[in-house]
DNA sequence: CAAAACGTTCAGAATATTCTAAACATAGAG
DNA sequence: CTCTATGTTTAGAATATTCTGAACGTTTTG
């Protein structure tokens, strides 16, 4: 009954990640699932282990471990006496999380400011535009950009290990003479 | 021209802001778009208005704009001589921030912690089981969830306007004694 | 070298998500 | 009270995503 209660609680754990991780917008739920599995085996598994486990196709869990593996949250180590290959999840949960705020995080919040940089030179050749117009477009680029470039920089410090002081952030909201135009 | 040039840039910034919240975990490409709409135009727009210009269903931009609202990037303001109802982006972005840490990052992060939790309890009865591998996975899930905890924490802090010391999460790794085992 | 053991790629099946138009509900106008 | 204007719900269509099994390429084994 022991070995049961264990695989009971492990099956737990599986589908409680699963869900996290469905909802999380890094991971898939099956990927929050390879990674439960492997979180909680003292030995690195091989993918058809993986695949008896979650039963999945192989080709699934080849294509889904390799995301984990691209977020170091989980490393492919060699097994002595198998030419498989094997999986182990990796416990550096930091290293994990910076990788996501970098890589994530970070690459999502550049797209903004692309798209406000891109707007802006794009709008500022609007000729026949009323002046009031333009300037209304551009200020509003502005305030938005300030602020996923505050949120950027933020995050890099966080990434780095450094203090953060979110105030910085709270500051940088509608700009001057600009609250009272949009209502 | 000038009309058209302005229209331009605004199709950029959809555009932008609809492929950056496609990937963000936390907004549609639709509701990106019609954020983008929004927040370019200085005064509100209806239902009609929005669906015209983003060619999508009126239904369709009524279920996407009430996420918006519950994220508070959105208002729904009243227009005077009007019975529609009218829409407005928001431009307290620290606010929306706040929101989408409190109710996703963290209610995620929460995800996870209580998997560990419900996990523990399942296992702690894992009779049979040899003694070794019940304290394995205990340790395990013990380390995740002290990592979770101190990222909900962080989090927390953050949202509030408190400075933060990411190196409390860098000290969370693996247990005493845990690192030899797994490898 | 041939055969077997792998992991990966890919076309299509299975499934989930997003979108539309019609039905519905509610409130205001006449 | 009836008719109209409006927002929402919903069933099904359109689309996108995930998953599988077969095909493929590579490496190891005998």
């Amino acid at each position: 009954m022991g070995e049961k209660r264990l695989d009971r609680a492990r099956a737990v754990f599986v589908d409680g990640m699963g869900t996290a991780s469905a909802t999380s917008g890094v991971l898939s739920q099956l990927q929050g699932r390879i990674f439960a599995i492997l979180y909680l085996e003292d030995h690195p598994l091989s993918l058809d282990e993986i695949a008896e486990a979650l039963q999945q196709s192989k080709s699934n869990i080849s294509t889904n471990i390799r995301g984990l593996v691209e977020w170091h949250l989980v490393r492919r180590v060699a097994v002595r006496g198998s030419r498989k290959d094997h999986y182990q999840a990796a416990d550096d949960f930091w290293r994990v999380m910076q990788e996501i705020m970098e890589r994530r995080f970070r690459w999502n919040i550049r797209q903004v400011i692309a798209a406000c940089d891109e707007t802006g030179r794009a709008a500022e050749s609007a000729g026949a535009t009323s002046r009031a117009e333009r300037v209304f477009v551009q200020r509003r680029l502005q305030a938005l950009r300030a602020f996923a470039a505050a949120v950027d920089a933020g995050i890099e410090a966080f990434a780095r290990g450094e203090t953060i002081a979110p105030t910085s952030l709270q500051k940088i909201q509608v700009l001057p003479g600009e609250s009272g135009k949009s209502r």
